[in-house]
DNA sequence: ATCAGATGACTATTTTATTAAACATCCGAT
DNA sequence: ATCGGATGTTTAATAAAATAGTCATCTGAT
């Protein structure tokens, strides 16, 4: 998510990105080119009205621009075999698309239950938001007080600090994909 | 994404949902409790250094809070019969996984790329990040200036203002899931 | 009932951001 | 070279946010 810190490094990037000057950009945001300048230098720590009023004239939202990665990998293809497993259990294997610690937007996750496996009840409440798809097999999937079991093509979607699990209760291999935003790990 | 406006609200709600007094954010936080009451009526627009300040109590990063899901949605499952497809080429079909429109943090999407599939070389270039695993089957992705023949277990992720391009040159068909955050539609 | 503690809102003052205007630097056209 | 325009920076004045302290309200325990 790079240092927040540096919004002004931030806004110079995004402006020059979209090839505006200062008081290009404080003409259509309706602020003064100097406050721009200032913020820029980081020697003023803008309001969030104004960094609106501001991202307004790009246009740009708030939440992209503290999101928007301004280092981006260069890495965009990955190999099957490349994709590190992050699974602890046996019975699960989960490949990470993309390398960790690069403040990505998103983290996408391969996943295979075998037969029997179980996340457990005790699942990390992390923050963000997550969904998937279940590619292949059935999956018994519990999130907050419900429960219900997905097939091939179903998917799901849920605000990650609710606590879920899931479990592989057939006698097949279960195959899903997965989301989760902001990145955890 | 919820109106960036009421950041009162939001900061509100996230205090409440970590089970914190603003008194004891503010001392958590180092700022006063007075500021964080003006905050939250929306009554001042906290600067980005002062808002961090505050988060940083709590603690959350500043992109978190501003992606945070006020609304979250009722709907965690869904049927694979149930998810509408986006797609406007006959020859791909594109499930999109949970309501739009909800100020999701992630759109997530179920894609099949029938031979002879493409998704042209004037690929809409909206922001946000992207990434995907090929499920079955192979696609060639072209990403800027790169060509790359992807197969099943390999993935992708890339920068969604980067030109981009989908096409099946094989005689089977290819299935991705993918995810893109913030979503685009 | 009443007290003690805690919570959120309010106000005067201090601190900080924003403006308006001037300044310096660069660059292309003549 | 030099003029004109455009760019980013700086500064004094103004507007806005943060602080410290106070006030009003609520709640649970005695």
């Amino acid at each position: 998510m790079s240092n927040p810190e540096d919004i002004g490094q931030r806004l110079l990037l995004v402006r020059k990105i979209y090839g505006l000057t200062q008081r290009e950009l404080a003409r259509r945001a309706g602020v003064t080119n100097g406050a721009i300048s200032l913020i820029e230098q980081n020697r003023v720590s803008p309001s969030i009205s104004s960094l609106k009023k501001i991202l307004d004239g790009i246009p740009m939202s708030i939440a992209e621009f503290f999101t928007l990665d301004l280092v981006p990998s260069d890495e965009v293809f990955f190999q099957d075999y490349e994709l590190p497993d992050i699974a602890i259990d046996p019975k699960i294997t989960m490949k990470l698309l993309g390398r960790r610690s690069k403040g990505r937007a998103i983290q996408i996750l391969h996943e295979y239950y075998e037969p029997g496996a179980d996340t457990g009840e005790a699942m990390l409440r992390h923050n963000g938001e997550e969904g998937g798809v279940i590619v292949r097999g059935t999956i018994q999937l519990t999130i907050g007080d419900r429960i219900q079991n997905l097939s091939a093509g179903d998917g799901y979607y849920f605000n990650s600090q609710l606590p879920h699990r899931f479990v592989n209760n057939s006698e097949e291999i279960c195959e899903i994909v997965s989301a989760n935003s902001p990145p955890s790990f």
